[in-house]
DNA sequence: CTTCAAAAATGAACGAACTCAATTCTTTTC
DNA sequence: GAAAAGAATTGAGTTCGTTCATTTTTGAAG
């Protein structure tokens, strides 16, 4: 059975995150002090250094569980992908895109990537990036059943590309929560761009002259 | 003739910079205090903010710097290219990644990207980020003038896919700043790695049958 | 040269993240 | 069940970026 401490600890976990979590989205990661979220959550403000080694760490650990249900909702599409590369990838994008602003604003977007490039070695930086490499090993096992079935060149590296198709799709969501003015449509049309030029690329070569 | 009060501007603004960016790279960015900065720059602290909005945006100044010389460098590799699509992007990226840390150290790039995207908004932000826009479209260049010469498929979209080369290299990039422990060398191999396969698949196709 | 207006410099004061010595609570031991 | 050990909580204290009312400096006008 388990002890009164560890319930507790468990307990104050779970109130700091919530209360976190709402703070941040309604106020705005800035404007929220530890003090408020200490408060919301009960505890003073040392014990919340006591679970989260920084205020950024904090938000990480928020972040991270919204990109643990991306990569969830990714798993279905890439075991029964559309039978075209360029359908399959702008799909695969769509259900991360769409997944993002779920319950984060793009201010916290924002703070979470740069505090996981400032600060990569804090315990949640580290978590979140170990993430991002999972989001990116699921676009090359995309890559792979693709292969498999025979829809694309049969030279294609499916672990390089697949790093690469991340990296595009990363670098415009980055730019997406740059400009709060840029809306999600916008996002996907500069996406789909990029991924259908590529998987042109990517298609199976017409048969060579004998 | 210029004014005295142009003249100290001038001379105040050169002094903060030369100081920061001594005092960044010798003890770090977060070791260093404003105060610091203002006493080696013999003004007062208040001053610096007078000439720079924040802390952050003093030091995207000086990345912003080290940034604009690397695409001065890269230039010339556009303006006479190798003439292979994976040798010309290859030797362009040595140019840009050789010149990263000629005054900059890892934890001032992992700071200034973080800041980037954290507070896109300040004056040298916007600025950073139109550098980094210019260093993609000169990525684009090389590959329309290689298009040009025949050295790429008829069909493919320079500008996408400089785009989508350039979020590769920037993506490694981030990935190396962030490691302290990995050596500039790791970082040629994969970025090489990724553009030749790349690079593979953007040469000419062999002729269709008829 | 004197006076006035505007621009810039200054440093004291503020706010918020984070630290740590003292205290309180939980578990274990006898 | 009492007491000792250890774990966790607490909030006052420190630090540093940033702000702003005041003072000083520069340039213009008479």
């Amino acid at each position: 059975m388990t002890g009164l401490r560890e319930r507790q600890k468990a307990d104050r976990t779970r109130r700091i995150l919530e209360a976190a979590s709402r703070l941040f989205r309604a106020q705005g990661y800035d404007a929220v002090r530890i003090e408020d979220i200490a408060a919301a959550a009960e505890v003073s403000a040392g014990t919340c250094y006591n679970y989260f080694s920084t205020k950024g760490d904090l938000l990480l650990s928020i972040v991270s569980m919204e990109v643990e249900e991306v990569i969830e909702a990714g798993r279905a599409l890439v075991l029964s992908p559309p039978s075209d590369v360029a359908r399959a990838l702008v799909e695969l994008i769509r259900i991360y895109y769409d997944h993002s602003l779920n319950y984060l604003s793009k201010e916290m977007w924002r703070k979470a990537m740069a505090i996981s490039i400032e600060a990569p070695a804090t315990p949640f930086s580290r978590h979140y990036t170990q993430l991002d490499a999972m989001l990116s090993a699921q676009v090359c096992e995309l890559l792979s059943a693709l292969k498999l079935r025979g829809l694309t060149r049969g030279d294609l590296d499916p672990a390089v590309l697949g790093q690469i198709v991340f990296s595009a799709l990363n670098q415009l969501f980055i730019e997406f929560v740059k400009d709060d003015a840029m809306p999600m449509h916008d996002l996907h049309r500069a996406s789909e761009a990029q991924t259908i030029a590529l998987a042109a690329l990517m298609r199976p070569q017409p048969e060579r002259m004998a």
